[in-house]
DNA sequence: AGGAAGATCTACT
DNA sequence: GTAGATCTTCCTA
């Protein structure tokens, strides 16, 4: 059997757009990780963008340093940090060299939820991945998997699939942000009970 | 050494 | 629904 049966990877191109405009259109799509042997996938149901310079709430704020540097590079790159304890997930965004990318918040369990279960200890499939430290998580990604190519087939994690006709998408400030930017940055799936909160 | 940070869980009013 | 404890890494001093 193929790995990618069926779902289409987003191209590198997809992810050289503005962050806003990304973190929009990946609202519906599949966030496919294989472990091992079990394969694991949700649909992407929140999202926020975050830019470099000129947002406070960014990682990229403060100019490039170590931990951070794979914001002005490659977009499609994963770059996870831990924030309070749990490992958050972003796609590299923009043009190399303009740092951007965008935060995946929350999906809706589809594959796997036997594993996903057990890797957060719930049963409470509502709860499973509906938030940024959940997903990561259920899904069992760590700092590990940080700077791997999500349109790359042959990746432990990558992004694709199609968006159904007439999903409603609704936009708001931005969690936990204590800098919020004027510009509302956080989108989501309308009346999907998998987004947070 | 001390504190803040893109959060979550538990235990309550 | 809100409050407090706690999670780990990096920043500032």
């Amino acid at each position: 059997m193929k790995q990618e049966d069926g779902i289409r990877i987003l191209p590198r191109s997809f992810y050289t757009q503005d962050p806003a405009t990304v973190a929009r259109g990946l609202l519906g799509r599949i966030l496919a990780r294989k472990a091992k042997e079990v394969r694991l996938e949700g649909r992407i149901v929140e999202t926020e963008a975050y830019y470099g310079r000129g947002d406070p709430a960014s990682r990229a704020y403060r100019g490039k340093k170590s931990y951070n540097e794979l914001m002005w590079g490659e977009p499609g790159i994963a770059f996870i940090y831990m924030v309070h304890g749990n490992w958050l997930f972003n796609v590299i965004t923009g043009k190399r060299g303009e740092p951007g990318g965008v935060l995946i918040r929350a999906v809706e369990p589809l594959i796997g939820l036997d594993a996903m279960k057990k890797q957060r200890g719930i049963e409470e499939v509502r709860n499973l991945t509906s938030g940024p430290g959940k997903l990561t998580k259920a899904m069992s990604i760590t700092k590990e998997q940080n700077g791997i190519d999500v349109t790359d087939p042959r990746s432990e994690i990558v992004i694709g699939g199609n968006v159904e006709k007439g999903i409603g998408i609704e936009s708001s400030h931005r969690i936990g942000v204590s800098q919020d930017l004027p510009r509302k940055l956080r989108f989501y799936i309308k009346n999907n009970e998998f987004v947070s909160r």
